[in-house]
DNA sequence: AACTGGCACTCAGCCGAGAGGAGTGCCAGG
DNA sequence: CCTGGCACTCCTCTCGGCTGAGTGCCAGTT
């Protein structure tokens, strides 16, 4: 178990290395911070932390820097996330407030994050499996050929064009909305597969096939997850990455570019609460050398989708994580007033 | 006026400089290319190629290096579009055809010519102006809310929320979606406004009020074009750009993360054929170091949207000009069948 | 008049050596 | 258990010299 003073020295040099962006010695820290010893002593708990691997050496002979497992002892147990200023909520309120429709929320909650941070943001849409059903349009658009629009709470719009077996009259349609929408609406997705169950029976023989053919449409779209879309902004900012620039930035820019990789990095996060993923704890590759902060966000208590912002390992951990949850709050509270 | 064989220097220049991103000297020119004089006539041509300001040296006593003029000249005079290989069409067919919706044919897009081109794609969304409508519905999501859905020829769905003055009865709604459509389906957006102008007077007077706001709203969506969408691909690319990375990079990213840049980048495209915009020819500043090439594409004759491709200033002109007609056209086709 | 070979000159890039300095590990003493 | 001192390591910066590609110019050739 690491003393006290160990832990202090350790903390000392995460925020001395976050600020400097270079090698921490042991004359430095104890001018910088009341350790109340000398740096020989200090030099001996670094020893220690280098021992048990919170701290590392670039080489002989220089400053130490913290390794993923420091920063993650550090997250974990030495700091808190830390709240933003008045003015910074204002701002955040301000930016969001004048959002016209979900498009734009998103669209604004990247851009805001991205300045906050001075990282690159990460917002997913708001999620289509835990939203309600607001409602189901279905559209002739030909003798047979149907769209099928579904609306969620969350005001998300999804359309689907359906090819029916058979020419499907505008009564048909009418009566399927109708009933459809009974059923369905105001109901969880998950909720829906067994309300719809046995919906084509009421239908004529002749039209049944058709009608299946919508339901089963419905169903993928509610289930299917394809179009899980998520954006991204503040890229630039990964050119304040560091000196050693075009090997680091390359494999997280195009890490980047994969939506999979981008859900699958804000699928880690957990429901509640601040997540942060450091270094080798991501499993991308290129991401070895990046930090993830992400959380859920929602109109209600649960999440519906998540955010977060990805910048290097060295970064100002309680005040990106203040940022991201304070942004995250916003934005639910912007969707349930909507 | 230049000799037919500076024509060819310069030439020989671009393309070796293209190939080898380093200054160009004589005696490696005369090597590469029969150009059947020797080095010392070519230092002379260059002199003068120089002095017309078409070529520069980094420094005294290095290669030539093409300036923005002499690129310029090259597109325009020296070069013709390279049409692509018979594998790169079928590949472009190949990975276009899998596309499901919209967004799906316009993430493909962006991804196909960030790889084809090994630089930064922007794809413009079909654009609302020129397109016509093929449905609108109006749903009642409330007595006095209407959720109106406007479906366009290309594929697009945009939504607005209205919120009527007084309540409006589902007959009246019905009437109103009824005679709408019956006017507008089919119209370009541009042909809109005259036809709903008196709409209104077809129905009671208590009802009017919100008849109006509904034809308000769907006319500012049709005018309005707030929701000119635009997605950004290859930004990874970037890497590859040069040497001097930071200060090369940062600029562009930060100037490709603004809309409205994108926008007014291929709104420069000329309305037909490849437009190609050289380094200081490009009014933003971020962008003086790189060239812009662009092309508007669309289902029928007319282009409906843009898109193209962002990279150095030093970059294969021919190549990419030919792989931003070809996706183009592929676009056109995709669009053109569903 | 146009081209060519030769020649002197320039200058970025690349060592290699040396000085400087920050930081360490260890040890003996408080 | 802490501290001051000391020898040692090794990165970083600088400076000078060398190299080689490339130039401009000139005199000679076709």
């Amino acid at each position: 178990m690491l003393s006290e003073r160990r832990l202090e020295v350790l903390r000392a040099i995460v925020q001395d290395y976050v600020g400097t962006e270079e090698p921490v010695g042991s004359k430095a820290l104890t001018e910088r911070h009341a350790l109340g010893v000398s740096p020989a002593t200090v030099r001996n708990d670094m020893a220690v932390l280098e021992d048990e691997g919170y701290i590392q050496q670039p080489h002989t002979s220089a400053g130490r820097v913290p390794t993923d497992k420091g920063y993650r002892l550090f997250v974990d147990r030495l700091t808190s996330v830390k709240p933003l200023s008045g003015a910074e909520r204002r701002a955040i309120g301000n930016f969001l407030d004048g959002a016209v429709d979900l498009d734009d929320v998103v669209a604004r909650t990247v851009r805001l994050l991205a300045q906050l941070t001075r990282q690159v943001a990460i917002v997913q849409y708001p999620s289509l499996t835990r939203s309600t059903v607001r409602h189901v349009e279905l559209l002739a658009l030909a003798p047979a050929r149907v769209m099928l629009v579904l609306i969620t709470d969350t005001g998300r719009v999804e359309q689907r064009l359906v090819d029916a077996p058979a020419p499907v009259g505008e009564t048909v349609l009418a009566d399927l909305r109708a009933r459809l929408n009974s059923r369905v609406v105001g109901r969880r997705f998950s909720d829906v597969p067994p309300l719809v169950q046995e919906l084509p029976e009421g239908f004529e023989p002749d039209d049944r096939p058709s009608v299946q053919v919508v339901l089963a449409t419905l169903l993928e779209t509610l289930v299917e997850e394809t179009e899980e879309r998520i954006m991204l902004g503040g890229t630039a900012n990964l050119t304040r990455f560091g000196h050693d620039f075009p090997l680091t930035i390359r494999p997280v820019l195009e890490a980047l570019e994969e939506q999979v990789v981008l859900l699958k990095l804000l699928g880690e996060a957990k429901d509640s609460g601040v997540t942060v993923r450091i270094g080798h704890e991501n499993f991308h590759e290129g991401l070895n050398s990046t930090s993830v902060v992400s959380v859920g966000y929602g109109s209600g208590d649960e999440a519906v989708a998540k955010l977060g912002v990805v910048g290097p390992t060295r970064m100002d951990y309680p005040g990106t994580m203040g940022a991201v949850r304070a942004v995250a709050r916003y934005v639910g509270q912007i969707l349930a007033e909507s």
